[in-house]
DNA sequence: TGCACTTTCAACCGCATGGTTTACAACGGG
DNA sequence: CCCGTTGTAAACCATGCGGTTGAAAGTGCA
């Protein structure tokens, strides 16, 4: 609990294990015993693992009769695509902006007058596409 | 580099100072001094973290003249986020259903009244389809 | 040439992680 | 009531990771 909530969601995915347990309840919730199936691995790791999904939110355990199910949580999901979409979404807008630049100096290359200065910083004009 | 490559990217994520040289440079490349500046580590740490980002395929350093930029690389973005929709695509696939079902069992309860306490949760409605 | 900066390599420390084993508390059904 | 399943907890071990320091190459420039 002491990083941050994005720190522990993506940590929590980088394991191999846990991942191929979210991707199963993707498919829909299961008891511990039923997900740790697969793996070769002692039950008190399944439960470790366990753990760690939940500390990170990706998963809950909802109470109630004796083998509580395992439920994935789509918020963490959410939390991580925001991060990435945001990001990712400035270069792209870079990558445009770049673009523009370079289709200018072509027209340049072809007006191929000596009027060379002011091309400061390209950080102009917010284009209302995407959204 | 023993790891998948999505495991790599993933726990590259996972640490609050890489994430912010990501976050820095998806406005664009920097040289490792100036990427370091705000950091209360050693050059050398700062080296560490962008090879890890390097190995994960987050960020590239394109050869040349010395100060050689630290560009970003949005196709592991790409990754990530592949698989991140992927499983929350299925999940929210499987709400759907489960909406259609409780639609249903909303009908039912309307055909042969309640027998029984309102045991079910107080959200039950929702989103019909939205977005 | 020499100096400063950039980049990499290696050893080391403390701590977290993934796994094990052992043990033990609850719960549920025969 | 006992027994098997379910769930936690703890000690332990090997490995990896984030950070340090120290040292050494490579590169650019006056």
């Amino acid at each position: 609990m002491t990083a941050d909530a994005l720190s522990q969601v993506f940590a929590a995915l980088a394991d191999p294990t846990r991942r191929d347990m979210v991707a199963r309840l993707s498919e829909g919730d299961a008891t511990v015993s039923r997900l740790a199936e697969p793996y070769a691995m002692s039950l008190q790791a399944v439960y470790k693992h366990l753990r760690v999904l939940e500390d990170a939110g990706l998963v809950s355990r909802p109470p109630g009769p004796q083998p509580r199910p395992v439920r994935l949580e789509v918020e963490a999901l959410d939390l991580m695509d925001t991060w990435i979409e945001r990001h990712r979404a400035r270069v792209e807008r870079r990558y445009r902006r770049l673009d523009a630049v370079l289709a200018d100096m072509e027209e340049d290359e072809h007006a191929q007058d000596h009027r060379d200065g002011h091309r400061g910083r390209p950080e102009a004009a917010g284009h209302p596409d995407g959204a």
